[in-house]
DNA sequence: ATAATAAGTAACTTTTAAGTTACGCAAACT
DNA sequence: AGTTTGCGTAACTTAAAAGTTACTTATTAT
């Protein structure tokens, strides 16, 4: 189970990993916990687990032997960042049409 | 060259891909200007192309023998969706936070 | 003390995305 | 007409993520 170092887009690039959050968006889950709603071995599971805690999506608290895992603001930054540049060369796009659609309309 | 059908997530979870939007932000661009940009092949930069086309993340328009890669929105869209939901979760976090803070205060 | 539960690790297999080279075809030069 | 340029497709290889089973450790429960 070799423990790849992926980058934040390729974290939620994986469909399973994308569950894992929305699942956490509703409460803290254990590991196990987790591992129920997936059709999946709970090593598996541990493993993307592991994904998301490296990449800041999620922060893990020790109790006795369960590990409860709470979504964390950090991972989704960068993801925010990215998104947010296509939004302004959207609007920016849409701002230069409005301004060439006034033009003709004066002129 | 077998072409995978991937989510929007799975899309720009490529670093390459990412760059070629990032470049697409910039202007429209052939297929060959955009491999100019790229430490591979062309056919490996066509079939990314095929890629981001499928999900919605570029159009193309055929000129004579080349064709012009452009930005679109819609594969775009996808990603905002997700994006702001958690968005959402993070503000009504803050949200709830604070009421429980102003409670305490008041009580 | 023993058994059961929660989870990590190791060693491996499977799957598949990502890359390559070789080739073909159509548009555009000369 | 012949050649170059832009691009697609096919067949294949490579690399790495994603999954498995078997085992170990630590905590909790009986």
């Amino acid at each position: 189970m070799a423990i790849p170092t992926l980058d934040a887009f390729q974290v939620i690039g994986d469909p399973s990993r994308r569950k894992m959050l929305m699942l956490l968006s509703a409460d803290s889950m254990t590991i196990s916990s987790l591992a129920d709603n997936f059709d999946m071995s709970r090593p598996a599971v541990s493993k993307h687990v592991k994904i998301l805690y490296t990449a800041g999506f999620i922060s893990i608290r020790d109790i006795g032997r369960e590990r409860y895992c709470t979504l964390k603001k950090d991972g989704f930054e960068e993801l925010q960042g990215w998104i947010s540049y296509f939004d302004e060369f959207w609007t920016s796009k849409l701002k230069k049409l409005e301004t060439l659609l006034n033009n003709k309309l004066v002129n």
